[in-house]
Formats: C-alpha cells, sequence, structure tokens
DNA sequence: AAACTTAGTCTCATTATTTGAAACTTAGTT
DNA sequence: AACTAAGTTTCAAATAATGAGACTAAGTTT
C-alpha cells in the first residue's frame, strides 16, 4: 500500500496538520475523517495530540478545529531565519517608498508560491496576498518569473503539480502556455501578471537569483488596470532588477551572529 | 522517569522544534544535542524527519538547522483562524489611525504575551516587537493587564513562570511586585508599561474581556519617553476601552462561513 | 603522514508505541 | 421510546521507535 505521508508518525501527524490548515476555516473531526485514510481512532488520536500540543486550537462550543497558536509562534522564527525577509527588508523598504505602490516577496514552497512580505500601496486595494499565504505558481507574477529560472528538471516537475485552474479569461489554460510564457520570460529577464489571476489586477516581477544563477526568489510591483497599464509597470523594470541583485548579494553574505541567545531575554 | 514532552513521538517532535526555535538563530545539530534529552540517534532522527517535512530548515553549508519554510504558511491559516487579528482588524487600524502611535494586539500564549498584531506610528521607532514574536508577561503592559483578569488560579500559576529578568531599573524584581501591580491594575481597569521593558519605551494597555469576564487579549498604544508621558497615554484610555469593547463584541458574534472550499483557488 | 579527536551517520535486536476493529457513550433526531 | 449520527474508549496484534554501539568522515595535533 502506498504510503505517501512519509516519515512515521511525526510525518502522519503533521499531514493532519495540513488537512485542517488546506479547509481553511474550522473542521469538525467528521469533516476531517470523511476525507482521510486514517481510521476512526487513528486519526482521533493524531487530532488529540495535536490539540494537546497547540499545533491545533479546538473550540468547544462549536466543535471545531483550526491550526493553533503555537504556529503563529513558531513561524515568527521560521520567517527571520529560512527566508529572504530578514535580507530583503531595507532594500523592498526603498523600492515600495521608490515606487508607491504594492510590492511583494515570495519564494518557491513545494510547487506553490509563497508570499514573504509585502509593502502596501500608498493608496492600499483590497487584494488577495499577504505574508505567509500562498498562491498558484502558474498565474502570478512572481510564480512565473522563478519558474522561468528553475533548472528543466524542476521545472517540469513544478508544472506536473499546477492545477490550471482558470481564474479569469486571460488565465493560462495549459502546461503548453505556460511553457510558451516561461520561454518569454527567459528572454526577457522579467514577467507580468496580465490580470491571470484577478480581474483588474497587474504586475511586473522580477527573480531574485544568486550569483550561481539559483532562484532565491522574487519580487513583484502590483497595480490596477484602472491605474495603470503593463507599459506603465515596465518602467519600474530597472529599479526592481537593482533590488533584486542587492538582495542577492546580501543573501550571499548574509551570516548570523556567532553568539546570540535568548536566555537573556527571560523568554 | 519523569516524561515532560507527552503525546507521544509527536510530542517529542514538537519539542524538538520548539528548541530549534528557541535558539533564535541556525544551530548545529551537536549544540541541540548537548542540551538535550534525547540520545544521539534519536535525536538525529527526529531533526531528519523534521527536515524532510519542511519544519525544520538544513543549510547544508553551514550545515545548520532553522525553523522551517512549512511554518510560515501554517501559521497564515492559525493566524486567521485561531487568534483576535482577522477580528480586531478594522478595530486597530482605526484606533492606529485616531492616536497616531504604535498599536499592539497580544494573546497570552502559555505563560507569555504573544503579539498577534501591530500598526506601525506615523513616525516610526524601532522597537522590539512584531506579529508572532513572543514578549515576557511580567514586564510589558498587555502581559500585566492580561495577568491582572484572569482567574486566581491560572494567574498563580502564570506568575511561578514568570523570570523576573530585570531589564531595566524599572522592571519589577518579583512575584510580589507584580501581584500589587495586578491589584492597581484590576482596580484602574487599565495598566501602563513604565520602561519595564526596554528604556525610553512607555505605553498605556487595556484588557479585551468577553461579557463574561475571561480575558480574550490586549490592546497597547506605545510612545516613547521622548515623545510624551504616562499622563499624556493615558489620554488614549477611552478610545482604547471603546475599541477593546468592540472587538470582544465581534469575537462574541463571530462565525465563519457555512461553506467555503478552498479548492477553488487551486491550491 | 600517522595518530588522535570530534561531529555526524548507520545498524539491529529489544522495547515500547501505534494501530484499528469493534464496542461503547453521548447527544441529537424522528 | 426507538433511532441515528458523532464522538470516545478498549485491547490484542502489528508496527514503529529506541538507543548502545559501531562506523565513517572531517578536521587537529603530534
Amino acid at each position: 500500500m502506498g504510503h505517501v505521508t512519509g516519515d512515521g508518525t511525526v510525518g502522519k501527524a503533521l499531514a493532519v496538520l495540513d488537512q485542517v490548515a488546506a479547509f481553511g476555516r474550522p473542521v469538525r473531526f467528521s469533516e476531517l475523517l470523511s476525507q482521510s485514510e486514517f481510521p476512526k481512532p487513528t486519526l482521533y488520536r493524531f487530532v488529540q495530540s495535536l490539540t494537546n500540543q497547540q499545533m491545533l486550537a479546538f473550540d468547544p462550543d462549536r466543535q471545531t478545529y483550526a491550526p493553533g497558536i503555537r504556529l503563529v509562534r513558531l513561524a515568527h522564527a521560521a520567517w527571520e531565519q529560512s527566508t529572504l525577509a530578514p535580507i530583503a527588508r531595507p532594500h523592498i523598504d526603498a523600492l515600495s517608498k521608490a515606487v508607491g505602490e504594492t510590492v511583494h516577496l515570495a519564494q518557491l514552497d513545494n510547487a506553490h508560491v509563497l508570499y514573504i512580505d509585502k509593502r502596501n500601496a500608498a493608496n492600499p486595494v483590497q487584494m488577495y496576498s499577504q505574508a505567509g499565504k500562498v498562491g498558484p505558481a502558474y498565474c502570478t507574477g512572481v510564480g512565473k518569473v522563478m519558474l522561468a529560472f528553475l533548472d528543466d528538471d524542476t521545472t517540469s516537475q513544478v508544472i506536473a503539480q499546477q492545477s490550471f485552474h482558470i481564474f479569469t479569461e486571460h488565465t493560462l489554460a495549459d502546461a503548453d502556455a505556460l511553457r510558451g510564457e516561461l520561454d518569454d520570460i527567459r528572454d526577457n529577464g522579467y514577467g507580468f501578471d496580465r490580470e491571470e489571476h484577478e480581474p483588474g489586477i497587474i504586475c511586473i516581477a522580477m527573480p531574485i537569483l544568486s550569483e550561481g544563477g539559483r532562484v532565491l526568489g522574487a519580487l513583484s510591483v502590483t497595480s490596477t488596470t484602472s491605474r495603470t497599464n503593463l507599459a506603465g509597470l515596465e518602467a519600474y523594470a530597472p529599479i526592481l532588477r537593482e533590488t533584486a541583485v542587492k538582495v542577492a548579494r546580501d543573501a550571499q553574505n548574509w551570516s548570523f551572529p556567532d553568539y546570540n541567545t535568548n536566555q537573556a531575554t527571560g523568554i
């Protein structure tokens, strides 16, 4: 029988955690059970353990489970230590100030785009994006420019995992359309989102590449069709490229302090 | 032998995750081992499993482990579903606009303060605080006002877990000093941070209490001694109280949509 | 360059934990 | 009162975790 989770009990429990998170809302035990590969008592014990550990939170009134508060604490450390966020922070502050539009920093997480940081436009528009949020790779500016600069094997693997759900009339419909777009992006050095994910929302995106050409992440400047157009966004290409280069350079030289204990803070 | 972790293998693995996060910087295996209760191969396998699961990230150059990117993704769901953040968001936006100083939203996480959201002052000053960050309960405004309104048993338990590290000359030095302060806060209905955690940083803090009087969280307005003083901050008490009441009211009526699948987003 | 040290990885018999069918409890219908 | 569905517990069998010790790789010292 195919064991998809791997890594023994720990892997299985974390799969349950993912399952709860994937709902995007508090869920009942029976809802989890109905789409779980685990038998009832097994799933039950996982949910109990995770709840005891505060990785899940149980609402006794509604009898529902949701991802727990312990994750918020742990994620802060992850964000500071395992993402480009702390390195990129000063650079995207400057970028945001210069362009006056919403700026995103993203990384690849499996086959998806993970938004790592964000700066709001002076005049904010409500948009689907926020630090920690995931989005599709095949129909976002940051997703496409990261795919474009992966090695061939990885690109194929990631493309195979895309859902190609049609969000708007401009969404790329299949792997072939995406591969064509990735070729264009490689030629250009950067890419656009042409209302492919949300109507009226456009962006220009720039990959952040290491000296060796490895994909570290991506930056984008986002706006709306009512404020500007693709030609208008293209004017930001030079400053975006400069910012991406600075982030990549700092990522190279990044080193953590030799000694830095948290004990002193009394936490 | 006292098994402190509990919840079997899952609990033990998560304890290792906490251990890595507690370092606040990438750590080597041997550093973990030297302060671990687990024998070498056991700890090794936990670290391997967690790394495979992307709960830890391994840096092959430096041979170090840090909390992994999967946590960032999971925490977003936790933040949206298990904290006051989404409920409080419009209210602290309004509060921040009205007072023009840094606003914090916090909750209790075990015996510590967990910062859930933050709005920067128009003129920002670098400070020790950020969403997801934890801080001590006994010497922060939000921490003290939450402690003050817990039931006696819980208060005692939480106080017993405080480290009473002296950060500044104003830090409350022991449980007795803290208990006295909590009495004052209960009488007043709100509290202050009198440079107890960081020199020059002061705040006024207001508890967010449910109708039944249960502690849901706390709000604070923070400033510096160069900009204002405690009397100046006290002027914000009315608007803080109004905001706290609104958040508590919305928390009561909070209900998640009946049907809301993420499938459509293709993620 | 050989001997030594230290950090990290692997093996495998033993041991302890997880597993899940089935039974049971509770709460909400009809 | 009978029925149904959701949630919880039991316990023997199956499986996975455990950790002493051995091994390897990399860096130091003599």
